[in-house]
DNA sequence: TGTACATCAGTGAACGCGCGTTCACTGATGTAC
DNA sequence: TGTACATCAGTGAACGCGCGTTCACTGATGTAC
């Protein structure tokens, strides 16, 4: 509300004072991008206090204080709202790991490992909503475009590349596991986005791991830790680290 | 709606007939038992196609051809009709993941394992919208009350004692992994849940393993495999028998 | 056994609400000549 | 530099919808005497 009408404000004033010259060409482009910015968080806001499935455009358009067809103008249809939260939460997510696995050095394997999961964990216990929005339930109703696939892969590089250095540190681990014939090619393919070597049986408790991991954070998001693990922090970062030590040997 | 109508049919016969006298004590109760249960049906159903957010008791009655106000007689509110559905929905998956445990030998360790979770996974994949309901993210606005606990713990007992069974038949591990207090203490009390004896370092990696398999589950139904795995049975049973092994040893 | 009364299941209308989306419009901003 | 025109952001009314829940009611079923 502030935001739009400060933005506003702003908007016409410039304009009022006589800057009546070019503006900056894309003055009114800039304005665009910041309210529509505007739109975003103000979603993400309700986001967080009544999840997805209610999320609303005119419950956003009211708390912007703008016409709920003015929305229009931005998104095309709530759907394309949605599909844009979607975007910037795996960005984010992605953006966070890649960060937390760049504060260390390139050896401390280990170190990096937790480093990504908990910045997986932070991210998700700071925006349980958005969190729920990638990796819970689907939103009835609503199916993803293909914009969505490169962001969601972001974080996982991360890993994959970390399993990779983890290789050319530690060497292949001899115990190939035994992996039936399909899924072995599938996994090998999956080789082509690292910098470096990740065999099938490494790329398979890799995507075991992830999923641990999103799983312990889900048990803990969606209430299925209650009664059961009071003291999170040390059950996470203890699986945590078990699984860092199997996975880097 | 079928079933309402032929419900309703039975009962008027039943009565139009001369059957007039005791009518066997709760012939009226066992109707109602019944209208219950299909009332549950049909939300299911559309549970099925909508997902819970989208869960009516309009649409339900609508398609039970009864007035929108009679479901009121069935159940008070909508919340109690969703509550009564993952109560439902516990004991199901809790159902089969007992049945396939039984159908195991008591020593056949690791076979019992594989049991258990393709269970959970098959219940899983034919009833996505339930498995949502209960491990994806919760229905916004809606807080589960007390009376799911205890369905909800079905599934992880049968887990737990599958544990103490390997350590009765294995003895327990030598390698004790460091785990820090508070939460050595909370493992320790899962164990009174258990025919036998599940120390806390079991006991952690247990509850992981269970969120290795939940994560896969969900990674799989909510799509996050889509591109990345194909082989979606290779890779969740390659992975349940590497877990498997390493935690019955 | 018959009767009066209480209980119960189900109805249908209504309340009050919020939603996504469309549409014709206004007035200000940008642009081509 | 000034002017005519196209573009764009935003408005407000409207459409058509579905929802959860309440309420006074009817008529059938069960029960106590």
């Amino acid at each position: 509300m502030f935001r739009f009408t400060a933005l506003a404000f702003e908007y016409w004033t410039r304009h009022a004072e006589g800057v009546s010259k070019p503006a900056a060409p894309g003055i009114r482009a800039r304005v665009r991008a910041e309210l529509t910015e505007a739109i975003k968080t103000t979603a993400r806001t309700h986001l967080a206090s009544e999840g997805a499935p209610s999320l609303s455009l005119r419950a956003v358009a009211r708390e912007l204080e703008m016409a709920s067809s003015a929305i229009y103008r931005y998104f095309p249809s709530r759907e394309a709202l949605l599909t844009a939260l979607i975007i910037d939460a795996y960005n984010t997510v992605g953006a966070c790991v890649e960060e937390a696995d760049a504060g260390r050095e390139r050896d401390d394997l280990e170190g990096r490992w937790i480093a990504i999961g908990s910045a997986v964990r932070e991210w998700a216990r700071a925006n349980p909503h958005e969190y729920a929005l990638i990796y819970g339930s689907p939103v009835p109703g609503y199916a993803a475009p293909d914009d969505t696939i490169v962001p969601a892969t972001r974080a996982t590089l991360v890993m994959l590349q970390l399993l990779a250095d983890a290789i050319a540190i530690n060497g292949a681990p001899d115990d190939t596991t035994e992996i039936p014939e399909p899924l072995r090619s599938e996994l090998a393919a999956v080789e082509s986005f690292a910098d470096g070597s990740v065999p099938p049986a490494v790329a398979a408790i890799g995507l075991a791991a992830w999923a641990e991991m999103l799983g312990m954070i889900s048990l803990e998001l969606f209430g299925h830790l209650e009664n059961v693990v009071y003291d999170r922090d040390a059950f996470y970062n203890h699986t945590m680290r078990a699984t860092g030590a199997r996975l880097l040997r």
